[in-house]
DNA sequence: CGAGGCATCCTCCGCAGGGAGGAGGGACGG
DNA sequence: CCGTCCCTCCTCCCTGCGGAGGATGCCTCG
């Protein structure tokens, strides 16, 4: 069994050094290129076929996000692991939706990181504790239907997103959202906006294949 | 600081012990309590107010999901740690979305779990590696390639409408199918243009909603 | 052969929808 | 009482989408 190959991705040289004397002191990993930006990141990857990018999420040129984006499209064996100072929402799920195989805080130990490259490279993935934690905050009140007091923690849906979500999973345009709602199509839009927001996605298409894939809407067709 | 104080759940009174005895090797956990079902663990978590309870999913009279359901919509102050032998898909999601804090496969490392407990109880969340790859795909999917062929009902469409009502469902832009089917952004408009009119839709997420109602796409939550 | 269906591509145009940023009021809990 | 969250609504601005109305080439089938 060969070492694990790893690819690492920072604009920051002195970065780039401490992460790999950290990866260096363990046998079964080998750092075997780097690059300063998303771009170096992709084409390295390319040439190189490592088993894992380890790649810092706010860079020059062409962000981590985007770079994981293209590495995965392209069908690249590399999976890619994505490091960030601060547990941003939108980072976290734009990275995940782009095919990252997990997400770590830099604060965390060294040995985490290690043994999520370990993991990674094992075919599972990763996620850093925070991390998860708004990540399941999303799944469980998506599904609260009835729910009246579920104490409402950090990127849940309110109820009246949740209405208008439902509104927009029966093809309503804002407009008639607004009228079925009895409010202003300026409300609407915020509610939309913040949903949006909340799970980083792009437009009210992406809203509704959520609300479908999280069983807040049930197809008619099987039921 | 107090220990951790866990409430065992599990229908098996070996496995009660066995966790039990792990849990007990560690100074800063203690196991307060034990319940055999889920209508147990409602009751115990209620007079205990354990800071975790650790459950089985698979249980008689109430499984896992509604016992985890119940104590979360009772705002009792317990996180919850799911426990499974299988890393089926619909519990993974069900038990989420019920409100647990973590879930755990059982044929991890003993350490593992005593991490997750700590973890959990220090307020962040925990998934099995396995568990996350697959909720991380679900993730994905908004940008993942598409799936082969479904037997599809919307018989009227030509197969390139259908390649592009897929890629719709997706949550892809004109210009994304365009760049995926490697034809014209102009030419994608044309075949949305055609969904739409056949089936007499208004726009792109009326599209999308007949896709997934007829069974064109199948809810990521549910298969 | 000609007719039709399909796939590809074009322009011009209007508007719904989304981004950014702000603002005010009401409810609830520390 | 003050902070925080939610709901409501506003303006300004810009782009993506869809409508209308074409054109071209390639099939197949009568």
């Amino acid at each position: 069994m060969h070492a694990i190959r790893v690819l690492l991705v920072d604009d920051q040289p002195m970065i780039r050094t401490g992460f790999r004397l950290i990866l260096e002191a363990e046998p079964d990993i080998e750092v075997v290129g780097e690059a300063p930006d998303g771009a170096g990141a992709v084409e390295r990857a390319r040439s190189l076929c490592p088993d894992i990018v380890l790649m810092d999420i706010r860079m020059p040129h062409m962000d981590g996000v985007e770079a994981t984006r293209r590495i995965v499209a392209e069908g690249l064996p590399s999976r890619v692991v994505i490091l960030t100072t601060f547990d941003l929402d939108a980072h976290v799920v734009d990275a995940l939706r782009a095919g990252a195989s997990a997400f770590l805080v830099k604060d965390g130990p060294a040995d985490s990181l290690v043994d999520a490259i370990r993991t990674v490279a094992a075919g599972d993935s990763v996620l850093s504790p925070r991390v998860t934690h708004s990540l399941l905050d999303r799944f469980a009140h998506l599904g609260a239907p009835a729910a009246p007091d579920v104490p409402s923690r950090l990127g849940a849906l309110t109820g009246r997103e949740v209405d208008v979500l439902r509104a927009l999973s029966r093809g309503l345009s804002n407009a008639e959202i607004a009228l079925e709602l009895g409010v202003g199509e300026t409300t609407v839009k915020t509610h939309i906006a913040h949903i949006l927001e909340k799970y980083g996605l792009r437009d009210r298409v992406q809203a509704v294949i959520l609300a479908y894939d999280c069983g807040l809407v049930v197809p008619r067709g099987r039921r």
